[in-house]
DNA sequence: CGATTCGTGTTACAGGATTCACAAACGGGT
DNA sequence: ACCCGTTTGTGAATCCTGTAACACGAATCG
């Protein structure tokens, strides 16, 4: 498994790679340069190589990059040829913007279900279903990503029981730092975070 | 200003510093040690002892640090102490849910108008104006930061309209790399790169 | 009051990540 | 067939970040 050796930086970076290609072929570009890239995502040209390189050779020299042969391996690399199957929890405000939000699908990522206390009303074309039957639902439903929408004091809670029942990743956008067991992969999502560290750079400007 | 020589990581790591502080002082403790922090956060004391000494000496041998004093301390440093007035440009789906997220009010980040092409229906209690307006009601209304809820072809002119109607900060949650001027502070929130750089911990397992 | 324990702030170090620089490769033009 | 401008991939060098070690101040205990 390469995954081992290469930095968590650079996978980080791969997916703004998939998404400047994709802008990219859209606009009916062919080829690109480390150059030109670099450009469009305020990086250096040596750094995008270096990250790429990685993972094997991918351009020509004194050409560059086929946007469409690299977009496939840098797809292939993300796993992000398959479709994933997440399932939400808390079916709030919150919960609600996450299921009604038009992103996830094109790029492959459905909700398949979606958890509360308050069980019942379909939303989004998605049935609430209570917490009893989480366990269940993932092994059934072949589900390995966990998105939490709860209260910061339920996160923890709902988080350890999404990892017991068997989800491998978690997108959590409750504002806490939980704590999962190693081999769990976890994301927050916090917009209070970002902005409370974009203030020290404008207090005094 | 002192901003200049404290790396970024650091100050990107001071606003969980405040909220783990924050829930311990509602838990009714009353001082902490970089040991017992470094445990809530998962993080070595040192890097906490460390992260702290650019801007001070906090703490006292022997017991740790004051949550009061360093709580005060570190929304001093993050600007903190005072309101910060945003704006919302983009009123659909994802901009209502913005608009009633109950989490950025007590953390002092009001926003306090919104801008679409769509005007005229209140949102949340907040009325929708027209794009025409924002530069006028960014000087009277003193905003300093901008909150960007448009599809991802509309962010880049959205945000060149905010930058020069004199916002210092924005908050980005169109899925685009946008480019800001210098001294332009950009946090990007976007749940999609977060789930595709998982995917690939997550591919073989 | 002296000894011991605890935990800070700081300096030194090791490991990573970014940037640099250059040989090798490619394509087009002549 | 050969040259020239271009751009890659990759060690080497530089910069940055995190960790470990330590000296010292403060509190506690007998």
């Amino acid at each position: 498994m390469q995954s081992m050796d290469v930095p968590e930086v650079v996978v980080l970076r791969l997916p703004l790679y998939v998404r400047a290609l994709t802008q990219l072929q859209m606009g009916g570009t062919e080829v690109v340069s480390s150059q030109q890239l670099g450009v469009r995502l305020q990086m250096t040209p040596a750094q995008i190589r270096k990250d790429l390189s990685y993972f094997g050779r991918f351009g020509k020299q004194g050409r560059g990059y086929n946007i469409q042969f690299l977009l496939k391996e840098l797809r292939d690399i993300l796993g992000l040829t398959k479709e994933w199957r997440a399932c939400l929890v808390g079916v709030g405000r919150l919960g609600r913007a996450i299921i009604n939000y038009t992103g996830f699908a094109p790029e492959g990522f459905t909700i398949v279900a979606a958890f509360d206390d308050q069980v019942g009303t379909d939303v989004g074309g998605i049935q609430v279903l209570p917490m009893g039957d989480l366990a269940k639902v993932i092994a059934k439903q072949n589900v390995t990503i966990g998105i939490v929408a709860v209260p910061a004091v339920q996160a923890q809670p709902v988080i350890d029981i999404l990892v017991k029942g068997g989800v491998k990743g978690i997108l959590n956008y409750a504002p806490v730092a939980p704590q999962v067991p190693l081999g769990i992969v976890m994301r927050n999502i916090d917009p209070v975070l970002s902005l409370q560290s974009m203030t020290f750079y404008l207090k005094d400007s």
